[in-house]
DNA sequence: TCTGGGGTCCTAGGACCC
DNA sequence: TCTGGGGTCCTAGGACCC
């Protein structure tokens, strides 16, 4: 999807159309950043994850808004469907991207654009907005010539011809080199993807690792995966806030991370999941950022282990004595919940699961705020966005 | 200019085991 | 007496993507 939030605002609201709109994050603007802007927008140099205050400054009469992700989430389910006219073979790589394999399907259409016309022509229709589609025979060099026509585009790469397509682009539009890859590229006199494919693998490993060096050379020469799996199990699911100015109590903080820890349990109990690692994150105030994490004796779905899990890792992360501007909790190694009561602890184990049912039955109903576990200090002002 | 939030993947050291 | 070579798990950190 072509600037997709701005998109999908535009489309509610048909009055910003043609606006330099801006979609920011969910803090009060003081400390958020630009999730998603207008074309119009970016004619004034504003950008994704640039601090808000920076685009108010470069474009002073813009419209800015509050992300609604819940909108968008819809907006790309809806999405999805159409996709599906096209093909059953789909992988969702985001809200706002998918991977099609069109090989069976390319016939009952005609030809690769007249399918892609069908998909541009129904998403507009349905949703107005408009989308851009890259067609190669892998996913990245896919989405690298769908890169190269946005806004609203199509181009396709015939096969043979991806090495040439990629040579003469910049290194930063391999996907995969960031702004460190780059600036190390660039530093070595490395400035085209054709350039890159020619340097000596040796060279490479010395500065990205040995799979680094292997996966860009694999790119510049424009080979990459064409395998389309639907979405499986997620890896982790973690809950982060920043907070409107540092702070210092940690009375005030250690609530706010029991209260995240409760949305990453219900997320995690909403998938059918359980979680054998609990990861506390913090930035200090000087952006330092620090993790420490437990691995669990066994894996649960549980707020209460969770939270004492936590409770445990408290103290690591106050023994820096500094403010703290961000806290964050993060559950990975996960693994489908069994349903199987443990021989230990059977007892608790039940009694905790029918209290996490209940809960999330009634949260279901009435919305996630209407439980908390009693030590979460319903807190508005720390409190992050629901919902 | 003062830096969000949700993810994935990779690296590297140390513990521990055979 | 001054010491190998895996393999796996745990932990922390960082690059990158949208």
């Amino acid at each position: 999807m072509d600037a997709f939030f701005a998109s999908v605002e535009s489309a509610r609201d048909p009055s910003l159309r043609g606006k330099p709109l801006i979609v920011g994050g969910n803090l009060d603007d003081l400390r958020s950043v630009v999730s998603s802007a207008s074309y119009e927008a970016r004619r004034y140099g504003v950008r994704s994850a640039m601090p808000i205050a920076q685009a108010k400054r470069l474009c002073p009469h813009g419209v800015f808004m509050r992300c609604s992700r819940g909108v968008y989430g819809e907006a790309s389910r809806r999405i999805q469907e159409i996709l599906e006219t096209a093909t059953p073979h789909i992988q969702m790589a985001s809200i706002d991207e998918a991977n099609l394999d069109i090989t069976g399907s390319i016939h009952l259409f005609g030809d690769e654009e007249k399918l892609a016309r069908h998909i541009k022509n129904a998403i507009l229709e349905q949703e107005r907005i408009t989308c851009t589609i890259g067609v190669a025979s892998n996913k990245m060099v896919a989405k690298v010539a769908a890169n190269e026509c946005k806004p609203d585009g199509f181009l396709s790469i015939a096969p043979g011809a991806e090495r040439d397509f990629l040579a003469p682009l910049s290194v930063g539009k391999l996907p995969g080199v960031g702004p460190h890859a780059k600036e190390a590229l660039e530093n070595m006199g490395v400035m085209t993807i054709g350039r890159l494919a020619t340097v000596p693998e040796p060279t490479l490993k010395r500065m990205f690792g040995e799979q680094g060096a292997a996966s860009l050379l694999r790119a510049a020469c424009g080979m990459g995966s064409d395998e389309i799996t639907p979405q499986d199990q997620p890896k982790s699911i973690s809950r982060e806030t920043t907070f409107p100015e540092d702070l210092s109590d940690w009375r005030v903080i250690e609530p706010v991370v029991f209260r995240l820890a409760e949305h990453c349990a219900y997320a995690l109990r909403s998938e059918g999941l359980e979680a054998k690692r609990v990861t506390l994150k913090t930035r200090y105030a000087d952006f330092q950022t620090k993790s420490f994490a437990k691995t669990l004796s066994d894996p649960t779905a549980l707020d209460v282990d969770i939270m004492a899990a936590l409770r445990e890792l408290f103290p690591k992360a106050q023994a820096r004595r500094a403010r703290v501007r961000l806290v964050g909790v993060h559950l990975s190694a996960l693994s489908w919940n069994q349903h199987q009561m443990r021989l230990f602890n059977r007892e608790k184990m039940e009694k905790w699961e029918r209290v996490s049912q209940t809960v999330d039955t009634v949260r279901g109903k009435l919305g996630f705020d209407a439980v908390h576990v009693g030590r979460v200090l319903p807190d508005s002002k720390h409190a992050p966005k629901d919902k």
